[in-house]
DNA sequence: CAATCCAGTTGAAAGCTTTCATGGCGCGGT
DNA sequence: ACCGCGCCATGAAAGCTTTCAACTGGATTG
């Protein structure tokens, strides 16, 4: 019942035109004092609600960014959502959170959902490297923000995270605290950002004059918890053990912690670890863990930003210019890598 | 430009009425063959889209459902949200997740979003205890299905997991295991989960014939890993300490565990423990924790599959009629509770 | 006093889809 | 040969809001 009443119903209660109700609702600034009061009780009285459907039919654009990240169970995408939905918040727009499970098939089945909802744009962090659903969102004139990936032309906005600089932040921390044989556990050699890491890595070995071999490389499958457990399993194996082990990712050095408490390893005295993400648990974890963190709810919203900005288009305002902003990450010590004391 | 592609625009492209192109989309079968052939290439050559506002104005409701969760940080809710997401998908539905944190405004907030959305319906986890948000739905007409929560009369469904039997489940497995002296940590006594756990935990301790003075309770403000930590401490600090803590949450758990870990308290052969929830990090932790499984995705594909059912009326068929589940949590048992073995 | 102007209000049009009553056409039955 | 029926296609109407040109009535200006 309440459903249906609609904005002409409100406008015959109060005695007024469907326009003028309009008008109070959207620019009360417009309408005389003594009318305006009329309307808002015969709303409430009505239980009126305006239909969004309507006004977005009206407006041709919806007031929803879409945010299609690869992992809802990963933390930092949780974070950059939380992000992204304060920014949209504050331009009165919702998000649409959607998880493409790294998955092509659900990537394109959630591009067309996006665009019969005529979002105002969505925040994308693409599962697959070809650049097809690029080429999808672009065909289909659904602006876009890459988050947590670097824009290769000009034609689009990125906010990312400088991974190399990350990569660096860690190394440097262990070196700094006296170690001098090291393990990466990598994950899969594939993926940039991994790659990244890497490179800053051996960018701070350079620095500190140590080679190459100093930083002993250990990829796994996933990016994972049990991925890390086995990886954690080959670092004990080593020959020479290293004294410090930096990961790729915070569920990796996770599941090597695991593995060094049940071998009875202890950390950081015997073997130091670095983490990267700053997951919410990796304070939680019985050794809290040392992390890169990476400014996750910032990002978020700063990407919501941008894409309001490249959509909003205030009248004669100068044309938006794609921008690839690149944040830089935070080394956050716990007891993980804390010097080793006296025992 | 691409956006402005209208269903008269394929109608025209195809030599077709529009009626017929909306029956190719949605019923196929009723056009004929030959017809039927001429619309899809005109809608690929056109770039059509079809406008769901437009259907949904039309319609009168939207193909979206709501979820409204307490914390979109916890893992247990991400489940929920996409098991939800599972079983509306197979309907044609779409979730839009949103995130009170337990707040009673943002939830206001939301109800009025979800009202304008004209929304199917919402999964709901009310934070308020006052049933004003119950109210409140009820009031718009939006049909909602309470998540783990327990419908108080008949006049709405709910989904919830047997409380009293996961804190069953846990303490009877750790008096199994011989322990007489227990601890429980709590969190705060104001919520009914809570409760209902320590009733499970004193009917199990009942049953065993111990005394409720062998569960010594230790409340705590919040149920996040920094009231585990201070728990832990407290533990610590106890006369004659238990040989086993029974934790209201995963979380808690996680904290106990990290002071236990500090203090030099090996788990479990000086302590067990067993937590709540079973989230991903239960398995995680340096030492994997025993925990009772809440089947969260099953939880929250109930839920959307009992909303679906009470807002589908299939013409003729019985009214729906409102209904309470009850799951049956499930002990994940994990080296933290182990029996002690010689060292 | 007439012409302007202004603030405030009005109602129709547009935006796009789905539905449904209507009508055309061909075919089978009488 | 005619009737009726079934199959398909058609186009108008409905669904609700926002916007805007047009209008009203009263005040200001020349």
């Amino acid at each position: 019942m309440a459903q249906s009443v609609g904005i002409k119903d409100v406008a015959r209660a109060a005695g007024v035109s469907v326009g003028t109700v309009s008008n109070v609702i959207n620019r009360p600034d417009t309408v005389a004092g003594e009318t305006r009061a009329r309307v808002p009780s015969a709303i409430e009285r009505l239980g009126y609600v305006r239909s969004e459907s309507a006004r977005q039919l009206r407006a041709g654009r919806s007031r929803i960014m879409g945010l299609l990240v690869l992992d809802m169970g990963n933390p930092f995408f949780v974070d950059v959502a939380r992000g992204a939905e304060r920014a949209a918040r504050e331009a009165g727009l919702g998000v649409m959170v959607c998880n493409s499970a790294q998955n092509a098939a659900e990537e394109a089945e959630y591009l067309s959902l996006f665009a019969e909802q005529r979002v105002r744009g969505v925040l994308l962090t693409p599962a697959d490297a070809t650049g097809r659903t690029i080429a999808a969102f672009r065909r289909h004139n659904i602006p876009f923000v890459l988050v947590d990936r670097v824009a290769e032309g000009t034609s689009e906005c990125s906010v990312s995270v400088d991974d190399v600089a990350g990569g660096a932040l860690a190394l440097r921390h262990l070196v700094d605290a006296g170690h001098r044989s090291l393990a990466y556990v990598s994950g899969p050699p594939g993926l940039n950002q991994v790659r990244d890491r890497r490179t800053g890595a051996l960018n701070a070995l350079a620095e500190a004059g140590l080679g190459q071999d100093a930083l002993r490389e250990l990829p796994t499958e996933r990016l994972d918890v049990a991925a890390g457990r086995d990886a954690g399993a080959r670092l004990l194996g080593l020959a020479d053990r290293p004294t410090a082990v930096f990961c790729a990712n915070d569920l990796l050095a996770l599941g090597v912690l695991q593995a060094l408490y049940a071998a009875g390893v202890a950390v950081p005295d015997d073997l130091a670890i670095v983490g990267y993400d700053d997951i919410e648990f990796a304070a939680a974890a019985a050794v809290p863990l040392t992390s890169v963190r990476q400014p996750a709810v910032t990002l978020g919203a700063l990407a919501a930003e941008l894409l309001l900005e490249e959509t909003e288009r205030h009248g004669g305002g100068p044309a938006h210019e794609h921008r690839r902003v690149v944040l830089q990450p935070e080394l956050v010590v716990r007891r993980s890598s804390l010097v080793a004391r006296c025992p």
